[in-house]
DNA sequence: ATCATTAGTTACATAAAGTATCTTGGTTTC
DNA sequence: GAAACCAAGATACTTTATGTAACTAATGAT
């Protein structure tokens, strides 16, 4: 029963908890990975939609300024019209890119054994939903 | 870099997508954590809330049931009274533990960073919701 | 003069998660 | 020998998160 030195990882109020429950919502993952993919350069809000097509303006909005808040990504602003902003991965994000991809990686070597226990599961149904 | 092999993992019904949006959601990855904290044993139901002290009794029931329908945990069911049900990850899962516990030393070095940049985001609110 | 453009914001609707209460059937307590 | 208790849920109901659709701003093109 000597699990003492992480008793306290689980803890709602445990900061690396927090972290990765903002970094493992719905959108953020596919918003880093999507910007990765744009190769170091910075991309604009409407490009990103476009690669991301079943993000809902507002949560796009929405990831992007808490990815901005805990300084994954950087927002910069032309005062032009029609307006741009674009949007680039800092260093911190390269640092955990490779973590990130690591899952894609797995998850890319697991996906057929995962459908076929999915298919096992619940044969009738449509898997997936 | 070559990334035109992953052009498509970006779209909505991408399978890579798909099982780490099922496996970055609310609990999902912090259950596999809990259970893995207990060094390979089976763990029971009631033991699993208490290690996560503010997942509901619902939303355990409903995650540990689609990390087996997944095969990332394995449900077994013991005929008594009360009712025993032992939780345990598969080897699945054990392949896929790494890249989690990288993702947890990687916020644990840089959550302080993290934390100040929260702070100049919103120096008056409280952060972290 | 009207329309198209981008990066939003807002009000409203739906989906996901949280809360509280109920169930089951043996075992202990009174 | 009836009542309360236990673990592992299930269910109805409430709150939060996310999705949808419409609206805005300033300018250039038609």
């Amino acid at each position: 029963m000597d699990r003492t030195t992480v008793e306290d990882a689980v803890f709602p109020d445990c900061p690396i908890r927090n972290i990765l429950s903002r970094l493992c919502d719905k959108w953020s993952l596919l918003v880093i990975f999507t910007l990765d993919r744009a190769g170091r350069k910075a991309v604009r809000f409407k490009e990103l939609q476009r690669e991301i097509p079943d993000i809902s303006q507002k949560m796009l909005t929405v990831t992007l300024r808490t990815l901005e808040t805990d300084g994954y990504v950087t927002r910069t602003v032309y005062p032009e019209v029609p307006p741009r902003v674009e949007y680039a991965l800092t260093q911190r994000t390269y640092s955990l890119l490779p973590h990130i991809n690591a899952l894609i990686g797995w998850a890319a070597e697991n996906k057929d054994a995962i459908m076929e226990d999915r298919k096992k599961a619940c044969p009738e149904e449509i898997s997936g939903m």
